[in-house]
DNA sequence: AATGAATGAGATTTCATTCAT
DNA sequence: TATGAATGAAATCTCATTCAT
């Protein structure tokens, strides 16, 4: 009871937040409507604009804190791991759980492409590049032959790691960290002669 | 008079679809106004309609014309091979080619998603899986280990592949279809011992 | 018969315009509405953006229109006359006759100050210089004493003449033209030994 | 601590007074919102209405101090002076040194129209006009031919006078005062002989 | 005396689409 | 074949004002 007037604030700002990431997440920027965020939380579509300026103030919030808790997770998994491999594939893992997991925040980032809001898109690029750069981190500590290019391979690994989030379905056979794990095996482990998806 | 006028018809109809697919590509579908489409053909907003019914549509048709351009391409370049393994290299190294190249078709698949068009969600989706299934196809009739899930693998070059109309460079270092060799090396060459990315 | 559509177009769009000046001229830029103003004319307010691009625009094109129907109306005017002192009592009389008459596109020039459209003030102030020049010029011919400030005496003028729209009573005593041969005479007559407002 | 919280009340009032006025001479009134107001005295824009009770009474208070401190400089400034031709040039040139000065009050006068506050246009009319009324003094005491007609003469020289803050410039060439005494000689003192704006 | 949060009414603007010509 | 004109529905945003605390 000692701080009802805050909670409340609080939680109508975090309930708007909640519901512009789910909407981003799942119908899109431009498809979704600041009254399609104000009607779930029982407010009108004017009264958004009292804890945000505007719509893309909104994204960009959501970018943020989504970029956030990847990158938050990623880093706490690898924390205690120092083998470069290992941390490979940690990496790979919780990346995957994070973007195809329920939470919304996460999915935003590769739902919504900063082109598609022309004054945010530098902002938009900026907030995405930090867990890219977390990547680039990961696999440059990689023990590879030096014919391996490591930008190419990190913008490979992106391109199939983000993917996942437009088709992984949480009732169907691997578990989103599983995935991660046979994605590595698919690029590493074969040469290691642990038996990757070289000829049979 | 009959031809002259048809083909007339054609051109127009071409011209309308050749800049819807352009912007669609570029600025994305809900970006994109029917006056955006119309003026640079000399046409105005409303007389789109003769032509197409809808601007969702223009989407289909884009959509429709797009895959086509890959499977041709595709299927083209792996006609005369019979080896399971330089099909799959030439598969890569052709779709890379044929999404990042100058073609505003190829590029819309990957662009606008089904979602974005809730109405026509399906019929893109539909049109979009005769695109993968091609490759579920070369990837299927690869000798791989048993361990190895081709349906997962599938989705994991799929992603890998499709990223690269969104960072690829046309003046940066390597040609497209270089990229496709290099995924496919990163992959599967290393258990051949041509010298994937292993342990150094 | 032979132009109904050109007929209505222009109707409609001249129509709009004139709504929009008498409005502007007579509630204020900013007390009126696009509904205000398409209501009248039969029209929607969106519908008012295939003419005019914007409210502002509405406003560029009210401004220009008034000024030049006060410039054409001061140079034919004075347009027989070559003594400069005549050509001066006749501009300042044709002047708040334009202004004070129930013309809405001269009155606007005076109800809406540029600074009140900050986007476009650099564009209004342009147009409404065109005005003050003319005027400039007829002072400037006048047989001054040297002392006199033209300059000074301009915006005197200007100062006195306009206001005029504001407190002018079609039914009152003076008619708008003889309004602007007394405001003449109190200026000048006097020396020339005509009576002006000298002391008694 | 009835005084402190009472001239804490007062400042804070005042703050607010002197901001509105600042920024409805400068914007104008509808240009200006609550918040523009508010915040730079370090309030939101609910707190306002502890002080007043709407945005209008904050002009009507504006406007009522505005016409007070012209009326008491013009007062003060011919209360000396017994000569009806003094008195009218004083008049005028301290009323100019008023509104051209940096006094946020007294410009809004001249920069709100009545009209734009319907609801409230009859009392801020009655308010103007206080400051008219002065003028209609001086100027009725003016020894003039019977000629002139002094309604008319006061309603020119309200014009000219109340221009000079739109165009006014603190670094040209005359003060404010002096443009007063210039409008006066231009006036008046041709037929005295003093050398007005007659024929050279 | 002031805040924080929101309302509600309305403003400008956008845009796919229609339809008579 | 296409235009010119407009619709209508909705979108983003603005802002004076309210009111419990």
């Amino acid at each position: 009871m000692a701080k009802p007037a805050l909670q409340r604030s609080n939680n109508r700002n975090a309930a708007l937040l909640d519901k512009a990431a789910e909407l981003f997440a799942t119908q899109g920027f431009r498809e979704t409507t600041m009254r399609d965020i104000a009607a779930p939380v029982g407010m009108l579509p004017g009264s958004i604009y009292y804890h945000y300026p505007s719509k893309d103030a909104l994204l960009l919030a959501v970018y943020e804190a989504g970029v956030d808790r990847i990158v938050e997770q990623v880093k706490a998994a690898i924390a205690g791991e120092h083998d470069p491999v290992e941390r490979f594939r940690i990496a790979m893992a919780t990346h995957i759980g994070a973007i195809t997991r329920d939470d919304h925040y996460t999915r935003v980032i590769n739902r919504v492409l900063p082109e598609q809001v022309p004054k945010r898109s530098q902002a938009l690029t900026q907030i995405r590049d930090r867990y890219e750069q977390l990547f680039r981190e990961v696999i440059d500590a990689l023990p590879l032959d030096p014919s391996v290019d490591k930008g190419l391979l990190r913008l490979m690994i992106l391109g199939a790691v983000n993917y996942a989030q437009f088709w992984f379905n949480p009732k169907g056979g691997l578990a989103a960290e599983q995935i991660g794990h046979e994605f590595a095996r698919y690029l590493l482990d074969s040469i290691a002669g642990k038996g990757g998806p070289g000829y049979s």
